[in-house]
DNA sequence: GGTTTGGTTGAATACCCAATCAATGTTGAC
DNA sequence: GTCAACATTGATTGGGTATTCAACCAAACC
């Protein structure tokens, strides 16, 4: 009941990506298996393979998946700071997966070129957008935007770690450390007004 | 020339393990052979699993020495922070080695239960000495103690994200973020004492 | 000197995996 | 209806892996 060859296909490719991501995310790279991301999917293993030429392309497209998921909006200045650490907040209650498959790409990211580089197109994308955000409120403040860069260093620095002790901390504190570092980021803002 | 057994037998092993964090961290966990292990120590396969039951075992073995390497000195007060933040600068530098077989094994722990109790003890006890020196810190200045803890989640996390970004970013400035973390932990504190 | 103990070897075992490929099915175009 | 192009299958290939094991060695003890 499909129209053509392509939908079909299109259909099928995003069927493995989704099992690809659920797989991954469960298992870990090294332990995710073909096989198993096809069973996972439905699909015969040969099939990834056509669509995706290697496990390395099949999990690069993955990430760029993931990277959608993890965008945050748009909004401006002070507001859209504080609309961000509350997207984060509910992001580490229910993107745990998510996390998860990201923390592990950054990992298998460091011995391996082609993904190392795709996730660290990413971190900087996040990275320039947190600046962007800086740079508004320090504007607001009619503070000097110098430090914007450094402060988007130390707030992506401490997302990725709070990210990860929320994965494999049970006992910790998510709120609290969005909380602190909210304000942390807040008073570096008004030092620089002195 | 060697006395008995047992001292030949630490020294073979203390080569393997060293030999072990030489392969771990330059080519990841996965990509690690126990038959690499073996041929960077200059030993044979079969020895490495005499000494260590499995590779998991040996992965943790490792591990425990990463940690003892990463440990931090015991200066007290304002003091002890900035000597950290100094540590942590000359760290960044010379021990990448040592934080890119930390992030991998963190990832590996993720889905390995013994390895993640592993890391997660190291995580707790390094938040444990940092939240330490926050105490002390807001102690000499009189303030609230209460928001130690959260503190020191914030600067945990932003220690963690700075390894990572200096690790895949190769035009990161992590002095620069460092010296932003050290602002921002300061200014929180003051921020306390109004 | 013979025996026990612990250290060491390298080959054998028993898996699991990514990637390939020839064969088959399905669809739309003509 | 035929054909060509795409989609799908699953068995095969070639290689890698952790772990086990029987044999060997070397020092220590009696």
């Amino acid at each position: 009941m499909l129209t053509d060859h392509s939908t079909r296909a299109t259909d099928t490719r995003s069927r493995i990506l989704q099992a690809a991501f659920t797989v991954l995310s469960r298992q870990g790279y090294e332990n995710a298996s073909i096989k198993e991301i096809a069973e996972q999917a439905g699909v015969a293993q040969g099939l990834v393979h056509y669509h995706f030429k290697s496990k390395q392309q099949l999990v690069l497209a993955v990430l760029a998946e993931v990277c959608r998921e993890m965008e945050f909006g748009e909004e401006q200045g002070a507001a859209g700071a504080q609309a961000a650490y509350e997207k984060f907040k509910s992001m580490l209650k229910g993107k745990r997966a998510t996390h998860a498959l990201y923390i592990q790409l950054i990992a298998v990211g460091l011995h391996d070129k082609e993904l190392g580089a795709g996730v660290l197109d990413f971190v900087r994308q996040d990275r320039a957008h947190i600046e962007d955000i800086a740079r508004q409120v320090l504007a607001e403040r009619e503070a000097d935007p110098k430090p914007a860069r450094a402060i988007a260093s130390v707030v992506e620095a401490a997302v990725l770690g709070i990210m990860v002790q929320n994965l494999i901390d049970p006992d910790f504190n998510a709120e609290e450390a969005v909380d602190a570092l909210n304000a942390m980021s807040l008073s570096a803002v008004f030092a620089e007004e002195r």
